[in-house]
DNA sequence: ATTAGCAATCGAAAAGGAAGAGTGCTAAAA
DNA sequence: TTTTAGCACTCTTCCTTTTCGATTGCTAAT
């Protein structure tokens, strides 16, 4: 447990570095944030924080930067998670005002809301598919040879693809193909679709596997399909000092290019709402010199999709998790 | 017109310059590419071009680069189409092999290769939904206040959207609703549906407005929705030695980050087949120091997507013209 | 416990210099 | 007339050196 002076010269680091992304010497901390004591002082309690592990220093006579632990210890105890003004939260609110008929469409929103704000990049992913049960399936004949397979899941979620076969089809076969699938799929998870369910329903059911196969392989094609994701502001990193460095610039666009990777990073480690990610506490080695904030958006156990922002280390916290919170709030308000 | 000897140390020089990004000498060409010349022979030549506009120095005493003059004349005039290898056309063949119900999945996949093969980053855009016909409405009930609106048009392309009530319809409501939206609408393009015939419908078939208003509403939404931007390997431009410098790369992220100005460029400008902007040639004066090399996949006058591939000055336009000349055809061939 | 004062350290920027690549031009060779 | 050898000149690139200033850690005074 630090003392509160040590807290408070810590916090004074951290915002301060986070404002001008320069090393913070002992001299800018004077008479500024409540610390009314000499640069000596605050040299001395500089020192000691190194020696915890809060700061580091980037060569023997420059000022300090907060460590990975230093922003850890800054996001857990020292943040204030109101740093939202009036103007966002008017922004926001109109914003997601907007009627929208599909969850996906208010996630994208989000997505470009936070990075309007925030100025970081942001990405999304619409939600999870898995533990969805299927509440009806409908088929309607669109030509001869063409069929589209409505899935409605208990969620309210829809689904539709287009099917087309070889041969012709009639009405009368697409009633019965109606009547089968829902006899069999209805109430049954989603992923129960796969491959032996079509040896049983092309076994059991005696109907033509020319009709029953291409069907079911479509069907599995777009419910396996990547769930998709949404990219915000890419360009806005370019901005940060932290960009003058091609090195970073580059891994920044090979991550956020690597779209398995974002989903993946987007799709784990769910332990809180809101999910700080500091440097190397990254599971992807890859992201060691980023930081990346999560929220997943649900409504009860109904998954609505996953946003997140990556930015430097050197990110605002304070801002991004205020946004998020309202944001958050806002959207389950919406109660979709 | 330039003389023979002149028009191959232009080539070399341009060949040259795109492999190795450096000033071309005049001494890197004796006994190369047919010159079996001495250094000040080709020495002259290279001063001659330069007045004639096809060449550039960095530095009074730096080798030679080409000019956008150079590269135009390089590409209308010097260049070979046929630059592709047996592996790339296996690869190629074997990709677009894919089978794929809608012609947007082809376009992805296009691009995807195109940009495996070239290197470059790939953009496309979906096929343009103007001077599409209506072929036929079908309204689909999917809840109590659920309706899905499928539109097919002339060229077989489906578009599909759901429309949500504040009260109940019924199946006989819907029925009416598919008699009279077909009964105006058939054989009619795609962007008649505009206010003017909201008020139409609405007056004149003394139907409830309740129920229509939302249905044009959110057809019309559809409709007019941006066409969907594909963009595939940005970070492959970041190994271009022109991307060492940040001010460039920079540059580069705020155009590709950019979506509307993408969708303008892949939709501007359709001169031939495969149309090359060079540095100043684009409209756009963000691009002045890129090129650009769109091609239109189309069959008869049916429109199936825009493909676009962006990279430096120093594109290597032989090997993506031939490449997308290659894709074109086979495009063609599968003749969808 | 705090602070003033000061030598020591290191990076960033400026300045200087050497090496090398490439040209243009002149005069000789083909 | 065309081509080439030869060489002075130019300019970049890279390396070294120097200077300047910011900041620290430590010591001794408050």
């Amino acid at each position: 447990m630090l003392e509160e002076r040590k807290k408070k010269v810590l916090q004074a680091i951290v915002e301060e570095y986070i404002n001008t992304a320069e090393p913070v010497s002992s001299s800018s901390l004077t008479n500024n944030y409540d610390l009314n004591y000499s640069s000596a002082t605050i040299r001395n309690e500089m020192a000691d924080l190194e020696k915890a592990g809060y700061l580091e220093k980037t060569h023997t006579s420059s000022g300090r930067i907060p460590s990975e632990k230093g922003y850890r210890y800054y996001v857990d105890e020292l943040l204030k998670d109101d740093n939202i003004s009036l103007e966002e939260i008017k922004y926001i609110s109109e914003k997601l005002e907007t009627k929208v008929n599909e969850i996906e469409d208010l996630t994208k929103i989000a997505t470009t809301t936070i990075s309007e704000i925030t100025h970081y990049t942001t990405l999304a992913i619409g939600p999870s598919t898995e533990d969805l049960l299927i509440e009806e399936i409908k088929f309607v004949l669109l030509g001869p040879r063409m069929l589209m397979a409505i899935i409605l899941t208990n969620t309210g979620m829809v689904k539709e693809t287009i099917i087309k076969f070889e041969e012709d089809i009639s009405e009368k076969q697409v009633e019965t193909i109606n009547y089968m699938f829902n006899q069999k799929l209805k109430g049954q998870p989603l992923d129960i679709i796969d491959s032996p369910l079509e040896e049983y329903l092309i076994n059991e059911m005696k109907y033509s596997i020319k009709v029953i196969r291409p069907i079911i392989e479509q069907i599995k094609k777009v419910i396996s399909e990547d769930r998709k994701l949404y990219l915000e502001g890419a360009n806005k990193s370019f901005d940060l000092p932290e960009f003058n460095s091609l090195a970073v610039a580059r891994n920044f666009i090979n991550i956020i290019d690597e779209k398995d990777l974002m989903t993946d990073i987007l799709n784990s480690g769910f332990a809180k709402d809101i999910n700080v990610y500091i440097g190397d506490e990254n599971e992807k080695k890859e992201l060691k010199d980023f930081s990346i904030i999560t929220f997943k958006h649900k409504v009860g156990n109904k998954d609505l999709g996953t946003i997140g922002i990556i930015g430097p280390k050197r990110m605002d916290y304070s801002k991004v998790i205020s946004v998020m919170k309202y944001i958050n709030k806002k959207l389950k308000d919406k109660g979709i």
